[in-house]
DNA sequence: AAGAATCACAACCGCGGAATG
DNA sequence: ACATTCCGCGGTTGTGATTCT
């Protein structure tokens, strides 16, 4: 028996969203909250899959989304998770407050990928393409699996099994073609157990953990100092308010009144007291 | 100016896994 | 144990914008 369909697909809209239907998922979802994607169209009013609905919603509608292409230091931060743990985007993102794994994929095909590649590595493996040419079979492995310097590091099991150094420096990594600090930033992370092991964990984000983690590191010099590296949940919400592609009015979000206010402080205080 | 080529990103598709009955 | 449902992930495609010829 075959997979039933996501969702009824006759009637079902595909392609762009219209400001009209961002409005509705928003609104519907600031009133009342994320719950079963499938019941969200139609309960909301739209005539679109669920899962078009949480797609649209986590890449593009969430308040709590960062604008804008990414931060030098979070680009890095990419290359260097990606060298350790592969295409898991959501991982990875999970890393990147504000960014979703959507828009990190898109940057690495388009950006990173030709960047790593004009700078002589293998945005697969991460390791100089020319060394590629004489090691084939790495191609087939993970990333992971091919990081330099594996045998002189003692190994973490990752909790999907794959197996990562705790304390690999970056050396061959993209890393040494990136800015001292840069580096110095990446060494800094990658020689603290405990945050090599908050990657597998699934616990603060590492950029939070970074700025909690020794306030003296060059890393505060580095993040702390671009306060665009982290956006707080009001700047996120104003960016909602303003609309920025299709006017306030246009949504009529002359509603944001003092009900979807305080829906919005409750999720900040939510997502506070989870860190 | 116009058409072709390329780029960038939003959105879709299909699969795997977790949850549930 | 099995079938079904749903969610989330990663790969891929579609399309508008931009650059090139």
């Amino acid at each position: 028996m075959g997979r039933q369909p996501c969702c009824d697909k006759l009637g079902v809209k595909k392609g762009p969203w219209t400001a009209e239907e961002d409005k509705k998922l928003i609104n519907f979802i600031l009133t009342n909250g994320q719950c079963c994607w499938r019941a969200v169209p139609k309960l909301a009013g739209l005539r679109r899959c669920g899962k078009s609905c949480r797609l649209r919603w986590t890449n593009y509608l969430r308040p709590d989304l960062k604008r804008g292409l990414l931060t030098e230091q979070e680009e890095q931060l990419v290359i260097d998770l990606h060298a350790r743990l592969g295409n898991r985007w959501s991982k990875i993102a999970s890393r990147l407050p504000g960014r979703t794994d959507n828009e990190i994929k898109n940057h690495w095909n388009t950006h990173i990928k030709k960047k790593l590649i004009k700078m002589g590595i293998d945005p697969i493996t991460h390791e100089p393409l020319n060394k590629q040419t004489t090691s084939q079979d790495s191609t087939n492995s993970s990333p992971a699996d091919n990081f330099p310097h594996a045998e002189n590091n003692h190994e973490v099991k990752g909790t999907d099994g794959v197996v990562v150094n705790s304390e690999e420096n970056s050396s061959s990594s993209p890393a040494e073609n990136s800015s001292g600090e840069d580096s110095l930033l990446l060494d800094s992370i990658c020689s603290d157990d405990s945050l090599m092991n908050s990657l597998w964990l699934d616990e603060t984000p590492l950029v939070e953990a970074l700025w909690e983690w020794d306030n003296t590191t060059v890393i505060e010099e580095n993040t702390k100092n671009d306060m665009s590296f982290v956006p707080s949940w009001e700047d996120n919400c104003s960016w909602l308010l303003d609309c920025q592609d299709f006017g306030i009015h246009d949504f009529g979000f002359n509603c944001f009144n003092e009900k979807e206010s305080s829906t919005i402080q409750t999720i900040d205080m939510k997502e506070n007291s989870k860190h």
